[in-house]
DNA sequence: CAGTGGTCTAGACCACTCA
DNA sequence: GAGTGGTCTAGACCACTGA
């Protein structure tokens, strides 16, 4: 039996049951109790197993689906994705990053401290001239070793006070921090100034990172500058091709 | 009426409706009918405005909201989305890109050619070692000034003969287009060599770009290492950050 | 042609917003 | 407290797949 293998539902969980069927199965899929290419039981099979309408199974399933960790074929059936290269997914915290790489990160503060918003990031942000905002800038590294400049801006009303941010912006920002952001990249050579502060050559190659971060409502909560040592790190990033 | 704004759904369309009901929204929002944070009818009367079930409207509005051009707040109601930079949106076609920043883009054949596939990618690709490829490597321009190396390789199953790629890569890959990308960015030095080509300075700082095109089967259809000026070019990329 | 996913309906209750 | 989006159900028909 399938409610067997997976599990069933929990007792007493408010959440909606679309989410709940959905977290069963992730964790299925995640501790490969479903294998990679193995059929699901039709939609309603499940339905009837788990006593939800096929409704409320198929949207479970459509956030699966969309997520990759699910393939359906009409007339076919629903299939447990094949395995995806791990190492090349989309991650943009650089906290996170490094230690999915295996490396410890930590960071230098430059400056930490409440400014008056310059015409740049007031843009950037959306605020008006004369805005608070609260400045970090910082050295990154990973092992020890330098990776990167970063100076990253927020509206004063986003945080309490700027000593709120210990090592992770992100986690100082709690439901206000991005859950979508926008990144430009370009190639330059390090200023005299910022591989003297990162301890490399001069005339090395950077990347040059300028990034906008969204929270959940669509406001911009984060706009970061960031120079990352191009012989140490480099970036991925997955996009979705529109069509044509 | 709402009705007689953004007008009535079309008559003999073999579409699904949630479709048709949901092109009927995009055109009016991209045509400005319907203005920035102004609010929708409730879901209920669209529902008999158009003749269509709640769920069907909601299956409609959900693939705006997921798209960004709608907002939803419970309790208050739906909103068109207040209008997003333009200019900061992510495309990953060099054609297409440069067309969209107003620039001419053509590009100059280095080698077009059918060969036996390298193990680099043999393993990027998932084909067996000693398949047959097709490999393709030009200079781009965009108003005649040189932007970026590039070269590409596709499995010789995607495509008839080398000579079928004009000028677009996709254009010629039809239904076997990549529908999703990823992409690896580094930032480097160009080699002399590279400089040459190019016609810059030496010691020229430049993104190197490896870049992975997947079909809608989720196949590897396309790998292309490129390498961008970095004086030229810039790269914009959007990121959804996974939940804490 | 049996079985699968894809679409659609009518009706219901809950959670939240805002005057 | 009236009105909104969020969730859920039972049942139906269609389009496609594959033995």
């Amino acid at each position: 039996m399938f409610v067997d293998r997976v599990g069933p539902l929990p007792e007493g969980d408010t959440a909606p049951l679309y989410r709940q069927f959905q977290r069963l199965l992730r964790d299925a899929i995640e501790r490969q109790v479903l294998s990679p290419d193995e059929a699901l039981p039709p939609e309603r099979d499940l339905a009837t197993a788990y006593g939800l309408s096929r409704v409320t199974v198929r949207k479970a399933l459509d956030g699966l689906v969309e997520a990759r960790m699910l393939t359906r074929r009409q007339g076919a059936g629903t299939f447990v994705a094949a395995r995806v290269e791990k190492n090349f997914a989309a991650i943009s915290s650089f906290t996170e990053d490094m230690l999915s790489r295996g490396r410890a990160p930590h960071s230098e503060w430059l400056s930490r401290a409440e400014s008056v918003v310059s015409p740049e990031e007031a843009m950037a942000l959306g605020l008006s001239p004369g805005s608070t905002v609260y400045r970090f800038t910082r050295i990154r590294y990973a092992d020890g070793i330098s990776m990167a400049l970063e100076s990253a801006t927020v509206p004063a009303s986003s945080l309490p006070s700027p000593e709120t941010v210990e090592d992770s912006l992100y986690d100082a920002l709690g439901d206000d921090r991005p859950v979508r952001v926008l990144q430009r990249f370009r190639a330059v050579l390090f200023t005299d100034e910022q591989a003297e502060l990162l301890k490399i050559p001069k005339n090395s190659p950077g990347l040059a990172i300028e990034r906008r971060g969204y929270n959940a409502d669509g406001r911009t909560v984060e706009f970061t500058k960031s120079w990352y040592r191009g012989d140490a790190y480099d970036f991925v990033a997955e996009l979705n091709v529109p069509p044509a």
